[in-house]
Order: C-alpha cells, then sequence, then structure tokens
RNA sequence: CGCGGGGUAGAGCAGUUGGCAGCUCGUUGGGCUCAUAACCCAAAGGUCGGAGGUUCGAGUCCUCCCCCCGCAACCA
C-alpha cells in the first residue's frame, strides 16, 4: 500500500480578501502535495477558513450581511482564488461546518471530563463600545488600539485549558524530536520565550463572543478560537464524528506549513491538547517566513502601496497562474524572509520562464521540427559531453526530492530543476545542432543531440508539474507524456522514438518590464 | 542588559567543522545563429556593519558597540 502522506495549510480566517500571503503558504502546500502525490504516495491534502468571533461578526455586519451571507461570498472568492492558482486541495474545511461543530464541543467535553479544562474569571482590560478585551501590551497610550477610548477592568468568567501542566512534555517533545518545528532556529524562540518562563492556562471560551460554537453543556460560554481552530486539522479527517476512517488512515498529520507568526501556536497550544486527548502529535511543524513588501510584511492589516500591483486577482490572468505559482514557490529562501516586487517578479519571468525554459524548449522543438521533421530520434551514442549532461539531469533529480522530503523547500528544489534546463541550453552550446545537421554524415550524432535534449526537457518538466502545473503540462502533452512518476525521471530515453511531437507554442512571451509596470500602475489606477 | 533573526559586489542572497570571498539578476565586452533581441563565454564590481581579541591564518570563534526586523501569551 502507498505510503500515507498529510499535508495541511492554517485555515484562513476571511476577515477580509486573501492576500498573496495566504497564496503562498497555500501554494507551498500544493506543490510538496503535487510533489509527493508524484513519488507515489497517498496524499491528502486539506485547507479551508476559520469562520468564528468578533471580527467576522463585525464584518458581517459593516456588510449589512448575516454572518453566513458574508462568509459565504468570502469562501467561494477563496475557492476560486485557488483554483486560479491551481491549488489542487483534497478538502476545504469550514469551521462552521456542522461536523467540525459538533466534533469541536465533543473535544471540549473530553477535555473538560478529563480534567484538563476548568471554569474560572478572566481579567483583562475591556473596551464597552467595542465589547473586547485587550491585554496591556495591545493597549495605545493605555487606549482601545480599535477606538482610542478608555478600557476599564473586567473579569468575564471563563474556561481555562490547564496549558500550564504541559511545559514538560512540550520540552521533551522537541528534545526527542529535533525535526518536530522547522527551520529548527524557531525551538529555541518557543523555549526561551514560552516554556522557560512558566505557561499560563489558557482562556478558551468566551461569554462576549457570540459568534462561534457554544460549549453544549453550558451554553452562554462561546468556545474561543484555539480549541476551535486548532481542532480542524483532525475534524477535517472525521474525527469525533461517526465515520473516522480517514483520521485512523491520515493522522497524525505529516506537516502543518504555517506563517512563523502561528508557530507558537501550532508548537505550544496545539500538541498540549493533543497530549491532553492523548492523540499523536503532527510529525512536522513548518514555520515559512513572510513575502515581504517593500520592507513590511504582505498582511491583510497593512496597507499595500497603490503603485504596486500585488492582487493575484489581477497577476495570474495577466501573466499566467505559473508565474505567480513561481515567484511564490522560488523567490523566499527556505525558513526566512523574501522580498517581493512586481518588478522581480517580471524579471523572474524573464530570466527563468522565459529564456531559460521556455526558450530551451522552443529551440529544442524548432530544431526537431526542421532536421527531423519532428520526429523523434535515437540515441545511438554516447560522448563525454553527454555523460556529462545526464550526470547533471539525475542530480537535480535526486536534489529536488531531496529538498522537498527533508526540509519542504520548494525554492531550492525549484531551483534544482533549473539546473537541468541551464545545462541543457550550455550542451546546445556545446554540441551545435545547428551545425551538426548542415553535414548528412553527423546525422547520427544530431540525432542524439536532439534526443538527449528532448529526454532533459521530459525529465524537467514533469519535475516541474508540481510546481507549474499548467506550462509542464503543454510540454508535457507535446511530448505525448501520459504519466508523471518520480520513477520515469530516474532514466533517460523514456520517450519513443519514432513518435511525432506536437507543435507547441511561446510558453511564456518576453515582457518589457517597463511597459508592464506602467500597464500595471494603469489597472491600479482604475481600480480606485 | 527580555528573547530571537539579520547586516557579504548596483539589487536579492549562499557561505558547512576557521584555509585563495561565491551564486542569481543587472552592467560591460566577445561568441553563436537552432531559439522568445533569446542562448553561450569572459570581464568589471566587495575595507564581508564598526572596534578590539584568539590564531600561522577569521565572513566563519570570543568581547564590546552601531543599525534593521520579528516576538513579548489570548492579535485569527
Amino acid at each position: 500500500m502507498a505510503e500515507k502522506f498529510y499535508i495541511t495549510t492554517p485555515i484562513y480566517y476571511p476577515s477580509r480578501k486573501f492576500t498573496l500571503g495566504n497564496c503562498y503558504t497555500t501554494v507551498i502546500c500544493d506543490a510538496v502535495s503535487r510533489f509527493n502525490k508524484l513519488l507515489g504516495k497517498d496524499v491528502f491534502f486539506m485547507t479551508g477558513t476559520d469562520e468564528h468571533g468578533q471580527k467576522i461578526a463585525q464584518a458581517a455586519k459593516n456588510a449589512g450581511k448575516t454572518e453566513m451571507e458574508y462568509l459565504d461570498e468570502m469562501i467561494a472568492d477563496a475557492k476560486d482564488l485557488w483554483k486560479l492558482l491551481k491549488v489542487d486541495y483534497d478538502k476545504f474545511i469550514r469551521t462552521t461546518d456542522d461536523y467540525h461543530v459538533s466534533a469541536v464541543q465533543k473535544i471540549f467535553k473530553q477535555l473538560y471530563d478529563k480534567g484538563y479544562i476548568y471554569k474560572s474569571a478572566y481579567k483583562g482590560k475591556y473596551c464597552v463600545p467595542c465589547e473586547s478585551f485587550w491585554t496591556e501590551s495591545q493597549l495605545i497610550d493605555g487606549k482601545c488600539p480599535d477606538c482610542h477610548r478608555d478600557v476599564i477592568d473586567q473579569e468575564e468568567e471563563s474556561y481555562f485549558f490547564k496549558l500550564s501542566e504541559f511545559g514538560d512534555r512540550l520540552l521533551d517533545l522537541y528534545k526527542n524530536d529535533p525535526e518536530f518545528l522547522q527551520p529548527q532556529s524557531r525551538v529555541n524562540e518557543m523555549i526561551n520565550n514560552f516554556i522557560k518562563p512558566g505557561l499560563d492556562d489558557l482562556c478558551v471560551t468566551r461569554t462576549s463572543v457570540k459568534w462561534g460554537v457554544p460549549v453544549d453543556f453550558d451554553p452562554k460560554h462561546t468556545i474561543y478560537v484555539w480549541i476551535d481552530a486548532l481542532s480542524n486539522y483532525i475534524t477535517g479527517l472525521g474525527y469525533g464524528s461517526d465515520d473516522d476512517s480517514m483520521f485512523k488512515k491520515y493522522w497524525p498529520a505529516d506537516v502543518h506549513v504555517i506563517g512563523k507568526e502561528i508557530v507558537r501556536f501550532h508548537a505550544i497550544i496545539w500538541p498540549a491538547i493533543l497530549m491532553a486527548l492523548d492523540i499523536p502529535i503532527p510529525k512536522r511543524v513548518f514555520g515559512h517566513g513572510w513575502l515581504l513588501f517593500g520592507g513590511d510584511k504582505l498582511s491583510k492589516s497593512k496597507t499595500v502601496s497603490s503603485v504596486e500591483c500585488v492582487d493575484p486577482r489581477i497577476l495570474a490572468p495577466r501573466y499566467t497562474p505559473d508565474a505567480v505559482r513561481y515567484i511564490l514557490l522560488r523567490e523566499i529562501p527556505f525558513g526566512s524572509d523574501g522580498n517581493y516586487s512586481t518588478e522581480l517578479f517580471l524579471e523572474r519571468i524573464n530570466s527563468d520562464l522565459a529564456n531559460n525554459y521556455g526558450n530551451l524548449v522552443s529551440r529544442t522543438f524548432s530544431m526537431l521540427k526542421k532536421y527531423c521533421s519532428s520526429v523523434i530520434p535515437e540515441a545511438l551514442e554516447e560522448d563525454d559531453i553527454d555523460t556529462e549532461l545526464k550526470q547533471t539531469v539525475f542530480k537535480a533529480v535526486q536534489d529536488a526530492k531531496k529538498y522537498i522530503e527533508t526540509n519542504f523547500d520548494v525554492s531550492k528544489a525549484l531551483a534544482s530543476i533549473f539546473e537541468i534546463f541551464s545545462m541543457a541550453n550550455k550542451y546546445i552550446e556545446n554540441t551545435e545542432p545547428y551545425r551538426l545537421a548542415k553535414d548528412e554524415e553527423k546525422k547520427a550524432r544530431l540525432g542524439t543531440v536532439l534526443r538527449n535534449l528532448l529526454e532533459s526537457i521530459r525529465i524537467g518538466t514533469v519535475l516541474l508539474s508540481a510546481f507549474l502545473p499548467d506550462c509542464s503540462k503543454s510540454v508535457a502533452d507535446a511530448l505525448h507524456i501520459e504519466k508523471y512518476d518520480y520513477e520515469d525521471v530516474k532514466e533517460f530515453y523514456m520517450l519513443s522514438a519514432g513518435d511525432t511531437v506536437d507543435e507547441l507554442g511561446i510558453l511564456f512571451p518576453r515582457l518589457d518590464i517597463q511597459k508592464e509596470l506602467e500597464e500595471l500602475a494603469k489597472i491600479e489606477e482604475n481600480k480606485q
């Protein structure tokens, strides 16, 4: 039976439309998911939305809608976005789904029955008009950060989760399984900042927030974000429902991919909840860096400069979904932050997609048509230079797998694949097929060279299918590649000699960057 | 002294256990002509944030200082 692989994005909060930052996390997961499918694994990839809480209720009210009307629209938009970016998830969970709500109530009851949840009082600074609690550190000049009015000390009856009991077990977890939290630099941050000073119990219900899952045995309490949202990773598999076969099959998760801002919740609170429930903890938590936009985090809370156009809904149709996926997957180094700018995006399209990959495919197909009537030739010989090409290709194949499997390092994996195309471009220069074509006696050599090029393109393209599904499919279709399988990229000469390849258009037209920047600026102006 | 990350060529970044400072893009020059003014080769460009120290030798180890950025517990 195929090895299983369960990967998740966080569930996003739809209080605003999703940004490129949400796309980043999701596209990483999609690429890792697709790559593991390529490796033959039984993959389950889940994403979704966290739909409860004050801000959703407020956003719905502002829009003059009921919560569900508001949410259904936001979720439709989110799903359109994932479709646009070719995100091939297996399940989309909404925390308003019935099975999730009832499972969360069961989880809450289980924790309560086991003695991990108790009733007490939450003390905090309360803003009456905003109906919100704030911490000391959130206050601005001692006033409410939202409306800037005075806050009062207020107590509220609440249930608490005994997080404080799990410090030692969490330390053991990090110690015994150093791979658990990636990148590992975050482990120290967790230990020094949170565990060493001592964990406090966690307030897990609110009476002041109505839009949420009620505690079934004490309905004036609403289950607050932690237990509701984090549980999605297991309720989405049917945990706490009548049919938990998916849970049995796929849990524990192979990886939760998250942004670094929520590492704490996934490396401390979530494992503690699972420990309390006697459920195995996920194998890995990967906290990726941020897409920085002119030095700032590309978040929904900060306004994006109007000169720059960063809406994936505009970029993907204009420059292809693959191009958007490429910049997201390639530009951010493993575990740290990466810079995004429109200029960089356009330059990457030109240098990597158009010049390197697109042009390689274009010139190879063109020569094949001119010199071989588009018929795939046999490779009848092997020179040193051919061996060198093959070695580079095989190394890239291994490296791509290694980077994905050990670190989810999509950026380096993609760089490895592009090594193949760079090498193939050099190979053309060094073998000069256009010169061989002029000499009838060198026909066999010409055939070998073109065949080796086609095979390199085939291998690179199949690997690329995990990252850039559209352009790779065009190339694969033209070459009549039917199945995408990692086993097939470990060998040369898998294409059928004598088969005729199809015509293939330009994959990525070269862009005039100045002109595009001006065009995008115009689009941005018209939007306002 | 709260914790952590970072300061390396015009830009974005790599630099393993200390051993000739690298990569990509851009720039400049040359080559090729199959190709999307693409491709290939070469060159220019860095006092590795600053000051001390250890060492035969420090981007790398130690000390101090400066600058940038996150986190700091209930912000989804």
